[in-house]
DNA sequence: ATCTTTAATTTGTATGAGTATATACCAAAT
DNA sequence: ATTTGGTATATACTCATACAAATTAAAGAT
């Protein structure tokens, strides 16, 4: 058949999981647009290749991630885009698979600049000396790597990751993924469009500082110019 | 047969549905805890009277929501916590369906404290006349109704839904959900312990002015007060 | 016209058979 | 003793087919 690219981070994925992948890229993509209607399970599910059943479960996954929705007879329809869980990991992957939206990319940073500040500064109030090794490493881990490898994305997410969840808020940290995915597809595309990236660590030092030493109003100021910089980078401020 | 439309919102569920519901409250209630095993397809679906199509539906819903992950031969697991969707509209129902801990209820408010005064700034920039009037009008069904009734806490939830709109941020506005969500859980929660909740409506129409005025500080602070007196009204503050 | 009944279409559920994959176990080599 | 490699097996995954339920729309009765 074709060629399989192999990426050591790529798991084999079941069909009903790349099923839901082509269908949910192609709606985020505007292929399929909101009202528009995919009735026909049996014809679909044949044209694709596959059987009912896993087509079936794919859609379960998408009307779970609220970009679909079906009842008996009136078919499946694409739901209007404001139900839709923009912030699941999985759909912003699925979004940055392509070419990333412009508007979307800089709605993303604008989202991270009303969160994190706040979190960094809960953090700094509530942050055990666990939390503060946890960051401690990743910083290290993104010091020794460097944000062009996949590593060193990891760190970065991890360092962020372990920020949100030093607030000891569970609502917030669950946007930790989101907010993790954003950080790692936003600088793979920094990456990928300026050959020259700024080097973003004395910034997340910074912010560590300001967490370790207790200081809320610091440790705001401090992930407020990070990402004010974050952004500078991308060229789309 | 008449129908009644008198619960015209409770809609008959589906059977996988139903299970997805049934599993995922047990899960975050914390029946079935983190690195619990689900394993066994066939007798987990005959021991709930469903077939295995039925309940591998629920399971996908399950994982498409992060609360489960499954492989063969591993069989199916429940998730750490840090991966769950907590602010997916359907898991917050599935919260709420119990009684609600308090702890998180704090954190919602909190998430709530930060994203609803930076959004009504941004709104207070960004909106439309077409947006005014969204909020113009979920105001006047808030007065008629009362935030008693179920159309009451609609209007509510439809306003603060209309300022999220208005930031033009597709990530910001897809907490909407959310976020309307917890407001209306945490007001009928609020309605429930309490008799005499005090009439929030004044605070709306000054969140209102200061967005109409094109007034980004004033928005942000009264929405901050808005949300102040809210948490004091649920006697957890 | 309005209400009730009927029909047709689409998703939903059930069942049984067979496949694929990740884990654990065991053997062999280092 | 540790690592490597093969193999067995348990488990989820996929398929095909049949039937049920539900909602919409049209036909019929009042």
């Amino acid at each position: 058949m074709s060629v399989m690219h192999t990426k050591s981070n790529e798991k084999r994925l079941r069909i009903h999981q790349t099923v839901a992948r082509e269908l949910g890229t192609a709606i985020l993509s505007g292929v399929y647009k909101p009202g528009d209607s995919l009735e026909g399970e049996i014809e679909r599910s044949l044209a694709l290749g596959v059987s009912r059943t896993a087509y079936r479960e794919a859609i379960r996954i998408l009307v779970a991630k609220g970009l679909l929705e079906s009842r008996p007879k009136a078919g499946t329809q694409v739901t209007p885009r404001a139900r839709w869980s923009l912030l699941d990991p999985e759909i912003l992957e699925w979004t940055f698979s392509g070419e990333p939206d412009e508007h979307f990319v800089r709605g993303l940073f604008e989202l991270r600049g009303i969160i994190e500040p706040a979190a960094a500064g809960l953090a700094a109030q509530r942050r055990t000396s666990t939390q503060l090794e946890a960051m401690t490493q990743a910083l290290a881990k993104m010091k020794s790597h460097g944000l062009a490898t996949e590593a060193g994305r990891a760190a970065d997410q991890q360092f962020h990751r372990a920020i949100l969840e030093a607030t000891h808020n569970d609502a917030l940290a669950s946007l930790a993924s989101s907010v993790g995915a954003a950080v790692n597809w936003t600088t793979r595309f920094k990456v990928r469009h300026q050959d020259l990236p700024r080097d973003p660590l004395p910034e997340h030092e910074a912010v560590f500082r300001a967490i370790e030493s207790s200081d809320p109003a610091q440790a705001c100021a401090t992930m407020e110019s990070l990402l004010d910089l974050a952004l500078a980078d991308m060229g789309i401020s």
